[in-house]
DNA sequence: TTAATAGCCCTG
DNA sequence: AGGGCTATTAAC
């Protein structure tokens, strides 16, 4: 009897497959096909074939179209979008259907198009470029660039002309030039291929030992301080892993650290592999393009974030994740995955190793290192020798008269590299002007209508805005509370430190790097080169600076006040600061000059900032381990988060204390706790409170929010709320 | 999720 | 009766 009853996963928040008819198409297992459904059409992907439905038969429908041309999702790639969708407890369809390119999940079928080059003839080699009419400039370029670099790609015909490939076509024609499919994105780069450097002992170490057994699942940690040269064992490991036959490599970073520059790198380092990227700034053509060269295993290495842990690869032998500790491998809505903790269990299906990179690795990795389930890797040298580590000074503002919100010995330092033509960067997590608008008369404060958070002052645009909905005001012209009219711009922001330093250092060349003045996509690179360039003193911002840049003639860091973390309600606050400041300590004096780092702070003795002296993230590490331990929080304990969002609290109040009773119901291993409400009540006007499930085994807490999801699915108040489940929240 | 429909209050 | 609104239900 023939398999006609096809399974198939649909991007609806129902999880279950629906049934359809084959009805005489030749359908293959994760080929993408066209279903009704109700009055409308749907793109699914085919899961399974069967020859009975649970369904009424006579109500079953047929496949509207199929798109065999299409290569189908591979059975490891289906199978871990199911494994993550119940993990995450989260509709397998929905799942699936968004992993992929966005054209995928449109009607139309999804082509790529072909891409050419092409390569210059013996009779267009000889034709004299003089011959031609010098009116015809265009043939004249495209013909002399044929001649001179043999071969050109669409896009470097683009780049001469917008007619160049119409000149190009003519000489096919006319036997000048002859094209040839291209089947992989391989940009040729000018530059010669650089020396690899050598390793010191650490970085050689660490290489053999992952190279030991390159065939088998092993979780690694690469621990190593910033400059310590954790990229070259990255890309010596690469190198080995993919000159053996055919096989492929993928390498996940932080959104913020994808930059065309690392790109390049890469591209220049491994010439001979095709590469391709995949991020949020990719056209959704160049993103499906880029996407199925890595499903064909034409792209042997892939470079993207988050998301492309979920790219089919079929040939995958290694998995890399550079700075394993950023928050960004965390989806925050939809499917909340870990992109670091999907890899895992990718790396452990596929019987490959998985190499996790950090100078501040997560505690959850910290903790695995340290009970053996990773095994650690230490480079604690800086690869260049030359380089020194910065000394880190602590200054207590308590003690000292602030000028505008800095310290005399910061203002001193400052007036020292630009007297000696050095740069200095400043690190303020907080863009505008000032964070508070405060009448000095009543003490009101002006507060988001839409959010239980204040308005922040941008004196650039006379506005106050919000930074958690984005709503704006009219700065008032006196107190809506009292009428007076004396309201301050109260505290420091990136906008008014850039101006203090414009009247304390006249003749500074000052640039402010925030998400206000970064609005178009090139700007933080301009800003960058000009640093890079020598053409900027001092570099004010947020944490967009933190990472990833390296400029040799900086030589000063100021941090200018992270207090709030330390007394911060979010169990991760003190980890997350230490990370950053480690961070940003990195960007002093990377050369041969040693920087200096000067962080203001209420609480100069806290431990975190004894550990940042020292720059020891291990001792520091495992303090926090102990405190996690002693009161019960992750990594000890697994949790889960059921949040829910409203208008109307009471709806919220109402959905939250059914699941409540309904989870203390159904497990007795599971600590299930009282609803309460999160540090941001309302948000853009919806009320808010949350769920906390805390377990000691991963088991026991899947079942129990299995069970809870059934139960809330089939509650009519689930639809007058808006709800999510997070397994391994980041806060709660 | 979308889309249809059932139920309800209101006007006229 | 019919318009306009919300709640409910089905989708293969």
């Amino acid at each position: 009897m023939p398999k006609s009853i096809l399974k198939i996963a649909l991007d609806l928040p129902l999880d279950r497959l629906f049934d359809y008819l084959s009805d005489g198409h030749q359908v293959q297992i994760g080929q993408r096909v066209l279903v009704p459904f109700g009055r409308r059409s749907l793109i699914g992907i085919v899961i399974a074939k069967s020859n009975e439905s649970e369904f009424a038969l006579e109500k079953l429908k047929a496949v509207t179209q199929v798109f065999s041309d299409e290569p189908v999702l591979d059975s490891e790639a289906l199978s871990l979008l199911k494994f993550s969708a119940d993990y995450y407890q989260y509709p397998y369809g929905q799942a699936l259907l968004s992993s992929l390119p966005a054209r995928l999940r449109q009607i139309a079928p999804a082509l790529t198009r072909k891409q050419y080059r092409y390569l210059i003839t013996p009779l267009g080699q000889q034709t004299d470029i003089n011959t031609l009419p010098a009116r015809q400039t265009v043939v004249r370029r495209v013909l002399l660039a044929l001649q001179t670099q043999t071969a050109l790609t669409e896009s470097e015909l683009d780049a001469i002309s917008s007619s160049a490939r119409k000149v190009v076509k003519q000489f096919v024609a006319d036997d000048w030039a002859q094209s040839e499919q291209v089947a992989a994105l391989v940009k040729t780069l000018a530059m010669a291929m650089p020396e690899a450097p050598a390793l010191n002992d650490e970085q050689a170490l660490a290489l053999s030992s992952i190279m030991q057994t390159p065939q088998q699942f092993k979780a690694w940690l690469l621990h190593g301080i910033t400059g310590s040269g954790k990229t070259e064992v990255y890309m010596r490991l690469m190198q080995q892993i993919l000159e053996n036959d055919d096989a492929q490599v993928l390498v996940l970073v932080p959104e913020i650290n994808l930059t065309p520059q690392l790109e390049a790198r890469f591209r220049s380092r491994f010439a001979q592999f095709p590469l391709v990227s995949l991020h949020s700034h990719l056209s959704e053509a160049e993103r499906l393009h880029h996407w199925q060269l890595a499903q064909a295993g034409a792209a042997k290495i892939v470079i993207g974030t988050r998301l492309s842990i979920f790219t089919p690869m079929p040939n995958l032998k290694l998995i890399i994740i550079d700075e394993e500790h950023d928050s960004s491998y965390k989806q925050q809505d939809s499917m909340r995955y870990h992109a670091r903790d999907v890899a895992l269990m990718r790396a452990k299906r596929l019987n490959i190793p998985v190499v996790l990179g950090s100078a501040t690795p997560a505690l959850e990795t910290w903790h695995n290192a340290q009970n053996g389930k990773y095994h650690l890797l230490s480079l604690n040298q800086r690869a260049v020798s030359a380089a020194k580590l910065p000394q880190i000074d602590c200054i207590d503002t308590t003690k000292v008269n602030l000028q505008q919100g800095l310290t005399p010995q910061l203002i001193t330092a400052l007036k020292l590299r630009l007297a000696r033509k050095e740069q200095s960067l400043l690190f303020i997590n907080r863009r505008g002007y000032s964070p508070v608008l405060l009448c000095s008369a009543c003490h009101w404060i002006a507060p988001c209508l839409r959010c239980s958070s204040r308005l922040v002052v941008h004196l650039g645009q006379r506005k106050l805005r919000c930074h958690h909905c984005g709503d704006e005001q009219k700065i008032p012209l006196q107190c809506p509370s009292c009428g007076n009219a004396d309201l301050h711009p109260t505290g420091h922001g990136t906008q008014r430190l850039e101006q203090t330093l414009a009247q304390m250092l006249p003749g500074a060349r000052i640039a402010r790097v925030d998400r206000d003045s970064i609005s178009r996509k090139d700007a933080l690179l301009e800003i960058l080169e000009q640093v890079h360039g020598g053409a900027i003193d001092i570099l004010v911002g947020t944490q967009m600076l933190a990472k990833g840049h390296d400029f040799p003639n900086l030589t000063l860091v100021g941090v200018i006040d992270t207090d709030s973390a330390l007394h911060s309600p979010d169990f991760r606050a003190s980890e997350r600061l230490f990370a950053q400041l480690m961070q940003v300590a990195g960007r002093a004096g990377r050369a041969s000059i040693a920087g200096q780092v000067i962080i203001q702070t209420q609480f100069p003795d806290h431990d975190l900032f004894n550990a940042i002296r020292r720059q020891d993230y291990v001792s520091y590490a495992n303090a926090l381990l102990l405190e996690r331990e002693q009161v019960q929080f992750p990594p000890y304990v697994f949790t889960a988060l059921l949040r829910a969002e409203a208008n109307d609290f009471a709806l919220v109040q109402k959905f939250l204390r059914a699941a409540f009773e309904q989870a203390r119901s159904l497990s007795q291993d599971v600590l299930v706790y009282d609803p309460v409400r999160p540090q941001m009540e309302r948000l853009k006007g919806m009320e808010r409170a949350h769920m906390l499930m805390q377990a000691d085994g991963r088991p026991a807490l899947q079942r129990l929010l299995r069970n809870l999801l059934l139960f809330i699915r089939a509650q009519p108040l689930s639809a007058r709320v808006r709800w999510s489940v997070d397994v391994n929240p980041l806060e709660f």
